[in-house]
DNA sequence: TGATGTGAAGCGGTTCACAGCC
DNA sequence: GGCTGTGAACCGCTTCACATCA
């Protein structure tokens, strides 16, 4: 087992082989192989026990993988046996769909407060949570424990609120606001960043592409001849 | 220049240059060193430099880039010169915030549709884009010139949806259900998981963090004890 | 002189392939 | 015999460093 720090590709596809695991056992299957689980989901066998070493050894030489032991060390590596609070910062389209969504899906995190600095939305509630002044911010971290942040302003807010975050002691962070937002090292900030994921899609839409379809080249845009 | 394929790191970097020269333009700066780019906004400048040169030569050199040219340049490389219409699949929780949010942000992306199986949803407008029932897709695909589909289904439908879709001639796909969707090599699937993304900080949080705050080692997990 | 464009070196993640163990 | 755990090979992306050119 190695004890060197973890990849992020790592811990993410954790909780991918998690949920194979989960459909596996609702299945009533037992024991898996990494072949076997990697044939069912498309994976690397070979990554599979790579990503599981760094963490102990769960397998049984010749027999594979326990499902439902696996499960749960899965579960308590990731962190999933523990409850956490959240509280998302911006009440606009992308932070009330978000506190909509989340509460509704059965995870470890529970939505427990909005905030928003737009008089006119205080007070108000979405689903269950309830929309709070930001300058209230310091005050319901400690009274609801929420110890996750979700910063869904726009852009050119987004730096500034992360700072207020990190001072009341936050140290997850979850950014949606498309822009990359800096802090100290043991701050984790996770960004989705929408705009470029489209934008992506755009690139690709935008290439020439061949008889099977694949991109070719991309469109040479020199503005001078080049003199090689 | 280039003409290998261009990875996708380097097409959502070309997203990040491009937002960070809007600012640039909007304060009235003319042009820019990839350096000077790099230190503003925490970026690499050889990156930059590398990036820029696989679609062509656009900086000069002893000056650097002339900030509303390249603008121009990353605009008609990632294709935002040219509109495209959205299909959204799912009008639950995500499909409808997802709606509700791209429908204001202003980009080359409009949402023209979303779909349901729900009857009772059918018919029913989310702002100014109506719900359809999914057996019209196709014709709604026709009829509105869809060329981007996006996925907001439970799990378990997002495969054959997926499929569905592609029938149809789609290329581009967004997709927001926790689940990694097979396609041919000519399709572009962008998938956005809330899910990992949440257990990702659910990680971090259960690490034992040292002095530092640093994450110092993963847990011990061995159920035997290892014999080497 | 000053900044680009780029080959080469460096680094991290993935895949291979097999020794070791059940 | 079968499958894990893992060193080694491989591969692709990032960073360095410098020749090149305005």
């Amino acid at each position: 087992m190695k004890v060197e720090k973890i990849s992020e590709l790592t811990t993410n596809r954790l909780s991918v082989y998690l949920r194979c695991l989960n459909e596996l056992s609702a299945k009533g299957i037992k024991t898996v192989s990494s072949d076997d689980l990697a044939k069912r989901f498309h994976l690397n066998s070979a990554q599979i026990r790579k990503d599981l070493a760094y963490f102990g050894e769960f397998g049984v030489r010749g027999v594979g993988y326990y499902v439902d032991n696996l499960r749960q060390d899965l579960t308590k590596i990731l962190g999933l046996d523990k409850p956490h609070n959240v509280g998302i910062i911006g009440a606009g389209r992308m932070g009330t769909a978000l506190a909509d969504y989340y509460e509704y899906s059965q995870t470890n995190f529970s939505v427990v407060a909005l905030f928003d600095t737009d008089k006119a939305k205080v007070g108000q509630k979405v689903g269950n949570v309830k929309i709070h002044d930001i300058k209230k911010f310091e005050e319901l971290v400690k009274k609801e424990e929420i110890d996750v942040a979700v910063i869904a302003v726009p852009a050119q807010y987004a730096q500034d609120i992360l700072e207020m975050v990190v001072k009341v002691g936050i140290k997850a962070i979850m950014n949606f606001a498309p822009i990359p937002l800096k802090a100290e090292e043991n701050i984790k900030i996770r960004t989705v960043d929408l705009t470029i994921s489209l934008e992506s899609l755009s690139y690709f839409l935008a290439q020439p592409t061949g008889e099977n379809g694949k991109i070719m080249k991309p469109i040479a845009k020199n503005r001078r001849i080049k003199k090689k």
